[in-house]
DNA sequence: CGGGGACTTGAACGAGCTCAACTCTAGTGG
DNA sequence: CCACTAGAGTTGAGCTCGTTCAAGTCCCCG
């Protein structure tokens, strides 16, 4: 029902370091369940997409708002920021994107891109080419089932993620931004309260609509007051409990631990 | 391609007046389209769903957050709020939901509703009963393509609500909202530039994270500068481009005037 | 070891919040 | 039909939090 089904998903939860570059197994991507369900592709073909690995440097476009698209892609390592542009003022962050999670997927009936995509660090994308009605209609009528799965999931991480922008204060946006962080690193088999944060305090400031020293300062006094620490691109959550309610962010336990 | 086709729909537009309680045609509701691909429904049952309008009064609870899913809501008139309870703090409005558009879409697949659900004023519902992995599956295989197509669009304005509540200044989210509840109003039949308010300045402040006294103090300053009107439950988008060049917020015409 | 970008820290300003009083409006009952 | 009321919205004053600007520190990378 899940794709994977979820005792395989905790087995594996907790192995995984943050030391390394963060790169998700297969079996932990988004991706991977998708492509799992175009039953009628060759196992040649699958193999291909999910281990041709393309590398991006720091910085470097994935995809650009308004280029035709072409396809969906999943973040193997490192991490991407989807952005739009404000002519004169600049760029909005509108989200970020993990290891593990795919991106593109809002424009799967569109025939251009509507954000502007980046990789934060040195990463690895896979990429499953998809035309807009075609391939998916046609050739894999089964697909159909897991696009309505992702996209449910992709709804509900974009509604969590409205709350958190909707919060008041600039502590309980950045308290339920990281929470939000880790539980979504602990979705793909990182360790839970432990985490990368392979964005800069700019781009987190950007997209949660506050000033870079606000986010300075406010990290500071969750470190003073032992909550939470972020030390260069690794973040520790010290005290969950403490944080959620100041941030009110539900984490949503029953989801994780539901046999669902 | 897109349940009813655009040019029928654009023929409507701006028949439809604010006065009003703001009724929309069938023709023009999601969950006509939703329901229209139902093949194997028979007409006698599709007729009773579409026809079948339940009343709320102000205020009036749809559904609460924690409770089984039962299938999906359209909103057939009035207007509708999502809100979490943070129980110590009181509520955090999540989205609004007017004529036309659905509700509940996001717990399509869940045992139990993610959000509380009620009336802002006299309002009808149509309801569209949907079991979890039940109905779908077995009986209306060719629904998916619309619920691929509704998971779309409600992912895009997600995002795009996303935006909004990144925005910095009190003027930017404010103007940005009420340019997103025009063209939401215009995407059902109604009349651009001319639209009903159906919240209250309550609401609309908890929404965007801001003070009701901001919320009072900047729609006074976008009058005085004859961008924008309310006036009771009515407003009216004077000057589109000053308005849209102050929230950045690009209207999107691409959408609705291309052929898609 | 040097340089530049990311982050930190401080000080002053200002947007938005809070609190409180007030006005307007819609809905109610006489 | 009007008077009354409760709730919605407005306005003002003072304060707080977050911003801005600017200088300084750290750290990564060459």
């Amino acid at each position: 029902m899940n794709g994977m089904d979820e005792s395989t998903r905790r087995r594996r939860g907790g192995r995984q370091s943050c030391e390394d570059q963060g790169e998700v197994a297969c079996i932990d991507c988004n991706l991977f369940g998708f492509l799992q369900l175009f039953a009628s592709l060759e196992p040649e073909m699958l193999r291909h997409f999910l281990t041709t690995h393309v590398p991006l440097g720091k910085g470097e476009v994935l995809y650009r708002a308004g280029q035709p698209f072409e396809g969906v892609y999943a973040v193997k390592s490192g991490g991407f920021k989807s952005i739009v542009m404000q002519e004169p003022y600049g760029e909005q962050v509108a989200s970020f994107h993990l290891p593990g999670e795919m991106m593109g997927v809002e424009d799967l009936q569109s025939e251009t891109c509507s954000f502007t995509v980046l990789a934060l660090e040195e990463s690895k994308v896979c990429f499953m080419p998809v035309k807009p009605d075609r391939n998916l209609n046609e050739h894999f009528p089964t697909s159909r089932e897991q696009m309505v799965k992702i996209l449910l999931e992709h709804l509900r991480q974009c509604q969590r993620q409205g709350l958190i922008l909707g919060m008041r204060t600039a502590e309980e946006r950045l308290g339920a931004f990281f929470l939000n962080l880790a539980e979504r690193y602990a979705r793909h088999g990182f360790p839970l309260h432990e985490f990368r944060v392979p964005m800069m305090q700019n781009d987190i400031a950007n997209h949660l609509g506050l000033a870079m020293e606000t986010v300075s300062r406010t990290l500071k006094h969750f470190r003073e007051l032992e909550m939470l620490t972020i030390r260069g691109k690794r973040g520790r959550i010290l005290n969950p409990g403490c944080l959620q309610s100041i941030t009110q962010y539900c984490f949503r336990k029953k989801e994780t631990d539901a046999t669902e």
